[in-house]
DNA sequence: CTGAAAGCGCTTACAG
DNA sequence: CTGAAAGCGCTTACAG
């Protein structure tokens, strides 16, 4: 049982391309038809095969996008068990809209894997997910993305898991973020150690000696332990002393910074600038030292991490360490379909830079 | 020629469940000579059809979890003719970064949207375009997505052809945004006329008689006009005169709003009070009072529109009108969705909600 | 340079 | 409740 069209030209095979042709939801041997060739010759010509005349490719290829017509990714997929899809896992943790300012960084990285995405021709799938959701394998598995990348986390010893989880099945992927000693897959990231001693160094350059660290030194947060180990290493070679009084504890949010800086404060312990671990800690920060008439950059120099939006904003204006989102999701994209193509593939990590601005007192205000 | 596969369990067609299984990668008609039954009865296990006896459906769906099997989504998509994806195409104008902050809108719209679609047994195929860009049909004629969302424009005018576009090609679609006459497809938005009363309103109950209105009137802007027609109805009913020296002209960045703001202190006009049909206007406009000694809310009240983070930040912290992602995000997979089942859909708009801070000079600083 | 044919892995009438 | 069979729309050896 043939199904039935209705093609204006079906006695006319040589038609003149002028002709205004319709058909419902054309298929390749719909526009064999009209051509006058075998479907194989359309799907050949279609795909640029220059086993087909250049003539007959070009004449099959003006009938096409008369027709409006484009391949079935469906049928194309099922034959080459490709899909040209990528699947993004972008795992949100941000516990009921507190810390969404912090995500115009994913959507920097979004926009960017996409566009990279694109001209690698892929497509990308999109997934929010909160790290407890289970679906990771199905993508791949299911066929509907040829690899992953992941993106943003929340406690890394948890998301391990989701990773070997994922090896396990034989899963590509690339990871935004750590590098971890062992860590299955790829993974492309920021050189957080290396923002960390740039952050700090730029502190010791300003000639502050008593220089504290609000963040976070667990194996759960190794992107912010990172930074921490670049503060020490900064110290180190400008011949300082770590001072662990000076070392305070806190999670990526405005609250906490503040709060750090109030402990930091009441411990009585002499400091001159803080290295906030992220620009949410640095902000809170400032915003606990102005409360208590310290002024910043005067006092105490603050040097955040991140470049949020929001940091340029601030008064005064944040000094802090920027991740170059398009460089990173091109790292991204350019590693996951190099694994797809299974050429070899391995971790990077890129250089930040730092941001100079009015907080730590290397520019004054005009 | 049947591909060769390594089936541990090949001669045990009822081999208890608990023996470990491995196939590469394993097919329907892997999981029925497992469970040996016919591939049909497999498909519909997996379907959960009521045709197949509970027993057989939960041993064989035992099995294909065991086997960590996947339905081939494109193999399936082939067959019923879709894709349960929907391409969410966001056309971001935002020239080299510039306004970027505003787009954390689109972020949580993306968020919701996903999570919205997820429910539905939809995937998201994520694109971000320019306006000048022509795939928005090729998603749908290609079978990879049954239907679009599209989020953001710039100019309506030159967005309208696209609609048009999709319109000819027949692709199912849902807007996110204004609702203009004759609209081709279906939208979901924000009532900003009832918005720009809202705020008019308000500072019209805190006693102001000469407020400035700053943004556009333009049919490219249909949104921003929509705010201005709501303005000048509150105006109406509380009996004021439209006073056209106070209706200044800006696009939606901090720049302008400055800039129009000095415009409208030099013109000498009087004025109590500033609605500025968006944030980033509010906020330059705000910067611009307080550089020329004119102290908000004391002096002039301003309102903004959008509640981006930003918003909340600024000193004083904005009062402004804000949208609700979650429920634009779920109305715009509703409708698509609905579109796909061949449902009655229809366009509608939800109302805004005033965010009362401090730039009105309603509430006072603690 | 072109065509006939097989087959990718499903879903679903059709028949029992 | 289950199976045999057709067919979705492509891509690609194979043969000429």
């Amino acid at each position: 049982m043939t199904r039935s069209r209705t093609l204006m030209s079906e006695t006319t095979e040589n038609s003149s391309p002028e002709r205004k042709l319709r058909v419902e939801n054309p298929t390749s041997r719909d526009i064999a038809d009209i051509a006058g060739v075998s479907q194989a010759t359309v799907s050949r010509a279609l795909r640029d095969s220059p086993l087909v005349r250049k003539e007959t490719r070009e004449r099959i290829q003006a009938i096409a996008r008369e027709l409006n017509y484009f391949v079935n990714r469906n049928a194309a997929g099922l034959r080459t068990h490709q899909s040209n899809t990528i699947a993004l896992l972008m795992f949100d943790d941000a516990s009921e809209g507190e810390d969404t300012s912090q995500n115009l960084f994913l959507l920097s990285m979004l926009d960017a894997i996409t566009r990279a995405a694109a001209r690698y021709g892929y497509d990308v799938l999109v997934s929010l997910q909160q790290l407890h959701d289970d679906w990771h394998i199905e993508y791949q598995a299911s066929h509907r993305a040829d690899g992953l990348i992941l993106l943003g986390y929340g406690d890394y010893v948890e998301y391990r898991e989701k990773l070997e989880a994922l090896s396990r099945a034989n899963t590509r992927f690339m990871i935004w973020g750590p590098v971890v000693k062992d860590q299955p897959g790829h993974s492309f990231g920021c050189d957080n150690d290396n923002g960390g001693y740039q952050a700090t160094g730029h502190l010791i350059s300003l000639g502050r000696k008593n220089i504290a660290l609000i963040g976070s030194t667990s194996r759960r947060s190794p992107e912010l332990a990172a930074r921490y180990t670049g503060y020490v290493r900064a110290l180190e070679d400008a011949g300082l002393e770590e001072n662990p009084k000076l070392v305070l504890t806190a999670q990526n949010s405005e609250q906490q910074g503040y709060a750090a800086a109030i402990d930091l404060l009441e411990s009585g312990e002499p400091f001159d600038a803080i290295f906030a671990v992220t620009d949410l800690i640095a902000i809170g920060a400032m915003r606990a030292l102005q409360d208590n008439g310290i002024s910043v950059p005067e006092d105490v120099s603050i040097v955040g991490f991140d470049d949020m939006p929001l940091a340029a904003h601030v008064s005064p204006a944040l000094t802090t360490v920027q991740q170059n989102a398009r460089f990173g999701a091109e790292g991204l994209v350019r590693g996951i379909v190099g694994m797809i193509e299974g050429k070899p593939v391995s971790s990077t990590l890129m250089a930040p830079k730092l941001v100079v601005r009015q907080s730590c007192g290397a520019i004054r205000n005009d």
